[in-house]
DNA sequence: CACTAGGGTTAGGGTTGC
DNA sequence: TGCAACCCTAACCCTAGT
């Protein structure tokens, strides 16, 4: 898979507040196209800025969440070894308790700052990249060898066809018995 | 106490296996829904399968179980040196355009998982990144902009991939060509 | 036809019982 | 202590409706 999964940073979220703030939940799209906020959020979609306020309003919502409590006793309880750990990591990673919308656009600082120090065992390849990466804020020439990348990048990846469409049914275990789960067998046939 | 764990049988990973031939390995609801394997897996939730088939891929390849590397994380993250080996990235490069579907669970896809996992530590985008130079494959490392423009591209690629079957635009983000690309790459930095 | 809303599904970290 | 089975939910997909 080509897409790991972008888990959302703290100044993602930041950034999504104060569009929701600014434009109103369900704007996406224009929230997405402030250049306000998109140089934060260009990573994402309109759909992803939709789906995140809706995690971000359920966990919010109902009290601390038993995930909270249940990770925080966790984290509590097995302490074998101290924390030597010196800072930096952790500490970058670790606001998440805040109110949905914090009315302020709490000045968005440059997110690559926050990320160059929060990674630190990486190798010095990829900090490299990184640095690479993050001076780049500056706009360079158009680059036909970008373009060419792109093609190449393209070509690589793709997908089967999807299939099966029909009813939707619970989430998991889609709980029929045997006797359904046969019926419906010589059905489709 | 409702679970009374039940074991996979044979049959049922046999089941799972055709069915990941079949269909892919992650489309664990249609592998569910399939005829030919609902028989079998009745019982199971997509969830199940899921479960089933990182269990199976992950004691397979007697490399390093899921625990061990879930440990390992954990042991280097407050160590700021430990310098991750580079040996790891040249073991990801080659699984990038094949329809995955092997018999067995493992392998090759295996490598992938083991560097992603490895990294847990390291923010998102050096994580975009590491995936851009690896699936870019210049061993010299890519150019900045290079590598920034697959980032950039990287999210509507899934999107044109779904669509090109039928020719539709894409809902969200709407595709847009190399140049395009190159195009909004330049207006948000 | 693009966008949003909302239900559905997957990925991956975490937990538990044997 | 290891591991297979199971849980939790953020992130992502599908698509009706406008």
């Amino acid at each position: 898979m080509g897409a790991p999964k972008q888990k959302w940073t703290a100044e993602e979220e930041s950034a999504l507040k104060a569009g929701v703030v600014k434009h109103g939940a369900g704007k996406w799209r224009t929230i997405l196209k402030d250049p306000e906020f998109s140089s934060v959020l260009y990573l994402r979609s309109n759909v992803d800025l939709k789906d995140k306020w809706r995690n971000m309003s359920v966990t919010a919502n109902g009290f601390g969440s038993r995930e909270k409590a249940r990770l925080a006793l966790k984290r509590s309880q097995p302490t074998p070894k101290h924390d030597d750990n010196p800072v930096a990591l952790n500490t970058v990673v670790e606001n998440f308790d805040e109110e949905i919308v914090d009315a302020k656009p709490l000045a968005i600082s440059n997110g690559a700052m926050q990320i160059s120090s929060s990674k630190r065992s990486i190798s010095r390849l990829d900090n490299l990249i990184v640095e690479a990466i993050t001076n780049l804020k500056e706009p360079t020439g158009s680059n036909k060898t970008a373009i060419a990348m792109y093609i190449e990048v393209k070509r690589s990846k793709k997908r089967e066809i999807n299939e099966g469409k029909d009813g939707r049914e619970s989430q998991r275990r889609a709980m029929v018995g045997p006797k359904q789960a046969v019926s419906d067998f010589k059905k489709t046939f």
